[in-house]
DNA sequence: CAGGATCCTCGCGGATACTG
DNA sequence: CAGTATCCGCGAGGATCCTG
């Protein structure tokens, strides 16, 4: 049997209620704004894109990138680093939508709200 | 680009804050009674314990086997369904413990509290 | 033994206002 | 523009007691 061990610090980092919708956005988009990103997600504030950021970016998954200039312009964009999430991001999605399936077998109607 | 749209729900279905110890109990133990998984993780009470099993079972991930006796006896194990998982926590597993050692690289000590 | 029912706490997430 | 600072509600998680 493998090691299993590290998964639950894994699952911890990409908790966070906004963090799969900025991670989404970042790797369709490649670099963006943050004004970029609260307008392409409007529900969400500028205290939580701005603390699920900040998380994201301690842990290297997202570069933020400072121009010091008036008016302020700052850049976000998936690291190198993090680009190395898109394998598990992957096997997540692909099981995750297996799953809906199997969901739907089990219980009948979708309620994904998709 | 590939989809990259479900991989949120499959990350609801992993959270919540035993469901990952209950997991690797049963990964690496096969078949265990409620009693047995409540030995395995002494800081987890009834209630939690019971509503982490159930959420699992309602996604088909783990199987409750009932014996209609006194008293009573119920054996929880990893459905052949849940066993499709595999794949993933392994992805998320390896990932993590990479992602342990690159923090640090970046930050020094380790504070993963393992 | 394997829960169910109740009550409570604590912190995540959110609304709003202010600032360099 | 890209944030901080404050305040607050709500729900996941927990302690405790009861039951078939």
């Amino acid at each position: 049997m493998k090691s299993y061990c590290k998964f639950e610090s894994a699952l911890d980092i990409l908790v966070g209620k906004w963090k799969s919708v900025i991670l989404l956005q970042l790797i369709s988009n490649g670099i963006m704004r943050f004004s970029e990103l609260q307008r392409a997600i409007p529900d969400i504030n500028k205290k939580m894109l701005t603390q699920q950021l900040r998380e994201l970016e301690y842990n290297d998954i997202v570069y933020r990138k400072v121009y010091s200039q008036i008016p302020p312009k700052v850049e976000y964009s998936i690291s190198d680093y993090g680009k190395g999430l898109s394998t598990v991001l992957q096997a997540l999605n692909d099981w995750g939508e297996a799953h809906s399936e199997h969901m739907i077998e089990l219980y009948g109607a979708d309620r994904s709200g998709n």
